[in-house]
DNA sequence: TTGAAAGCGGTACCAG
DNA sequence: CTGGTACCGCTTTCAA
């Protein structure tokens, strides 16, 4: 193990300044030739700046620090893959941390703490409410925070989500124009904005054509609740079912179709949320809405970007609207899908 | 946003030298008397050390490196979720690298130099494999790296898996001792150990027993080629399926009951590799092996801080052994499962 | 044990 | 544009 090569090597080799090595790197003014002769140095020391050093005189890092909650549910994975790969084209670096399963403020209380710890630029919270508490701190160390998919309202904090009260009615009219009239709703969690905002919409645009959910159930985005709420619904005779996400809507459809005996469609029909990949499987193949996955993330990205850049940039909310495409194996109304 | 507290101003608040600070917060030698006022003073300045400066001079950063390549394959999230935790409880955090798609050396080689520019401890390899020049840079660069449920042999890469031969085996005694006499294997990408390994514990103990596989189809852990596989193993008229891993064994069964109308089991029974969350679905009621990816990580975890912080350490080859719980809705034996 | 001082490897401001 | 120099915040000898 050789030692490192530093900055002063190549200046030596190059027969300029250490400063002048440190300009060419960093992108300030530089002649040609200056420059010509510093790159080749290092390249043939084999140099590359010291990422530590420089972060410790800019105070930027160019690391972000990401929570996720729940890797369990596919949509997550694939947004973190988005994540990680358009930060990387923007030159950042994504540290990620975990939410245990029933964490409390206290974990995410700690790695709040270990983030600022290593001065991350900027943190993404996947599905994870922020205490004000914490985002107080955040905002003090100067560090914009940025919500996916979650909004919290008066926060103050940056949020992306999709337009999910329009999904949520989208759903409503899709079911109603298949010809539905015992319609049943396994509710995401309504302690997120997420499933709140999309049983919102949905329960709006059905009174809007004059119907009613036959029942409500929160499924809390768990397999097991949701496989209570399904029963409690069908057994309110149900023709169709609106379900808070795709994770919970293939449990639902399983359970509709194995324990149940019931055949989707023709006995029930059932539409999703997320357009998580699983959906391309056959006996799955789930009416689902789509969530614009690429856009959110970019748009997190953005404004994450865009605040660090900016220190003065409002934390602004976002909501990514666009085609929220439906389709699948539900009843399919005419002139809709 | 103030100005960060240094050691400094927790010094001159105690009383007593920076240095001095610095002992207490590194666990160096000092007296309870000086440790206290310190800690004192650090807690009503909310001091807290700088992690960057630290490790610019101490030349350890704290921070694995971590690169995933198969997101979509539900088993490396889990093991993505786990890996993160359990550094965190040794005090690493994670720099998580995803590969692209068809990745090239190219990218790889990127990569490894971003992680190398961080100063990472030490590399953790899911599924990626490693071309001989960047581990000889990674060598160089005296980071540790250890390849995570994939072998390459000859490397000198620690690597850690399970004893995928023997799960394969198991398969096949599992599978005939349920009488089955018709037997295929879809199996896992033949470039990789793991697809490798299981296949050949598979075809050996088969031969053991006196049988052959009715055909060998390589199912590349790709849906698509997964259900071509299994179109040509059905036209030879199996009545059993090994499938390299659970995230193809849900799109066979999936095939195998909706596009082909069969009973499974019944017409066919299917057993899959890996136990990824999903199994838990009742239609996807899936026989399967348990891999102990929570050992798995453990060893990764372990064999990484060990050639770490023991510099003289050497890479381990570690094959995760232990009980291989075969369970689900195949056809099952007497005295098995 | 303790404090003073020398770095770790860069960046940024300075005068030239 | 260039080189000299202070400094980022901490760890680590070294004497005292």
């Amino acid at each position: 193990m050789t030692r490192r090569v530093t900055s002063f090597d190549v200046a030596a080799r190059a027969g300029v300044s250490q400063s002048a090595v440190s300009r060419v790197f960093s992108g300030a003014s530089a002649s040609k030739a200056t420059s010509d002769k510093v790159r080749e140095a290092a390249e043939a020391l084999g140099y590359r700046p010291n990422v530590l050093a420089r972060s410790l005189i800019t105070g930027r890092s160019r690391i972000i620090g990401m929570v996720v909650a729940y890797l369990g549910n596919p949509f997550y994975p694939d947004a973190l893959e988005r994540f990680s790969r358009v930060f990387q084209d923007e030159g950042y670096h994504t540290l990620v941390f975990t939410l245990p399963e029933g964490a409390g403020d206290t974990d995410t209380d700690r790695i709040i703490q270990q983030m600022l710890d290593h001065q991350v630029d900027g943190i993404v919270l996947a599905s994870v409410g922020l205490g004000d508490a914490l985002a107080a701190r955040c905002e003090a160390a100067g560090i914009p925070v940025v919500l996916f998919n979650r909004g919290q309202a008066g926060s103050g904090l940056a949020q992306v989500t999709s337009a999910n009260r329009l999904g949520g009615a989208k759903v409503a009219e899709f079911l109603v124009a298949g010809g539905h009239r015992r319609i049943g709703h396994v509710a995401g969690w309504q302690g997120s904005s997420t499933g709140r905002d999309r049983t919102e919409g949905f329960v709006a645009r059905l009174a809007e054509l004059g119907q009613e959910a036959v029942g409500i159930e929160d499924g809390r985005y768990d397999h097991a609740e949701a496989v209570r709420a399904t029963d409690v619904l069908v057994a309110r005779g149900v023709d169709a079912l609106f379900v808070g996400n795709d994770h919970m809507a293939f449990a639902v459809m399983d359970h509709l179709r194995s324990a149940l005996g019931l055949k989707i469609p023709g006995d029930v029909s059932v539409v999703g949320y997320d357009d998580v990949p699983m959906a391309g499987f056959a006996a799955y193949d789930l009416t689902t809405v789509r969530q614009p996955v690429g856009r959110m993330v970019k748009a997190t990205v953005a404004a994450l970007v865009n605040q660090i850049e900016d220190k003065s940039a409002q934390a602004e909310v976002t909501e990514i609207d666009g085609p929220l495409i439906l389709r699948g194996s539900a009843r399919i109304p005419e002139g809709l899908a």
